[in-house]
DNA sequence: GAAAAATACGAGTAATTCGTCGCATCTGCT
DNA sequence: AGCAGATGCGACGAATTACTCGTATTTTTC
């Protein structure tokens, strides 16, 4: 039906020199920037340039198109993210549940720094979401929490537990993503992210974790 | 920090012949096919009345802006959701908890209906988020939830129920919209509606619902 | 130090889009 | 029929935006 806008996204030249590299940082600080004091409407290739103190030609230099920028700026966050929480997930010394309770508490608070520009991120998705890219960067999340659910529910069918592990990750990934909307108190977080941690934990026990003598 | 482009969104002009009803009819229809076929990207208000049949003017004469018929749009689905998601909370014959199993497939089967549309309105949602009429759609449906969680958990404490109440909300909401962005057989509706229903169900078992005696 | 390669620049182009305004047409009413 | 208000029209203005290309500058290499 829809003809989407197939945006190519690989960069287009790689820095050689230090001042390259340099000028690509800056940009990506700037967009950061623009994104959110301006909104994902207004964030544009001139302004992102203009406040990176660079020429708009430059940028073009290593960014094939807009959507490679804010591409790069999701890519670059979900690296980060994924990194934390398979941090926690692999803390053997907690018992898995509690691991699960840090998760959540460490994702939510993650999602509301920087939240002006998390909801622009977001807003500005339609641009770089059906990029190939993309759904590899996510496929790697869902990997860590799958092998968290293995170890939580070794009894369960495959199926079970598939469809589990996506249930939970959704959940966390599209929650989190409202919630980052409007701003809250480190309390408010706090409350919600073990209201969600109470509501998988009571989940996942009543699917069978903890009845291990098969 | 944000100068967000605050749209006024109420209608210019009400029509009061019988053509005028049926040109906004026909712009309403043609901005749902538009919105579908193109995405929200190339949603334009050429475009809607061009597929209309409708000159560009005429729709400027019934809407002050592109902003006020995504609401329209937005603002018809939430109705038609809440009216139906009402109903089936309504139900006093059933139990609640298979209420609310009732109610979390049909919201699902609901959002996978019209998916492009619903993908491409959710992604203008910027355009219209902001609107204070936005937030009032928004609340009405937030009571329907409330009045069950008092049904269900009488005996928690207030906080506790609206955070549930919050959560279970939300989760549906931000769950559906992420669900509606992939196509899905029925099958594989029913059983993510199921294994949703089995998440809230155990949750509000573990507050404390079914155990009346105080 | 000079040639070659990499980097930086920014005016300019082509396209798109929102929304207005003056004028034409239609409808209901007396 | 004839009038007034409602409705319909679409060319046009003004603004914005993504991206290119020829040229200038800096760095590296020999």
């Amino acid at each position: 039906m829809t003809d989407r806008p197939r945006a190519r996204i690989s960069s287009r030249k790689q820095p050689k020199q230090a001042r390259s590299a340099e000028l690509v940082a800056a940009i990506l600080d700037a967009a950061a920037q623009v994104l959110a004091r301006e909104g994902a409407q207004r964030f544009t290739t001139a302004r992102v340039a203009e406040r990176a103190g660079v020429s708009i030609g430059s940028l073009y230099q290593y960014f094939p198109n807009k959507a490679a920028i804010l591409f790069r700026l999701q890519s670059d966050e979900w690296r980060q993210t994924t990194d934390m929480l398979g941090g926690i997930l692999a803390d053997a010394q907690r018992p898995p549940l509690e691991r699960l309770r840090r998760l959540v508490h460490a994702f939510l608070r993650s999602e509301c720094e920087e939240a002006a520009m998390r909801v622009a991120l977001h807003d500005a998705a339609p641009l770089y979401r059906d990029a190939p890219e993309a759904q590899a960067a996510r496929a790697s999340g869902d990997r860590i929490v799958e092998l968290f659910m293995q170890e939580v529910l070794p009894c369960a069918l495959e199926a079970t537990r598939a469809l589990a592990g996506d249930l939970i990750t959704t959940t966390l990934g599209t929650v989190g993503k409202q919630f980052s909307e409007a701003p809250r108190s480190l309390a408010e977080i706090d409350a919600y992210a073990d209201a969600m941690a109470d509501m998988f934990c009571a989940y996942l026990e009543r699917l069978g974790f903890g009845q291990d003598r098969a």
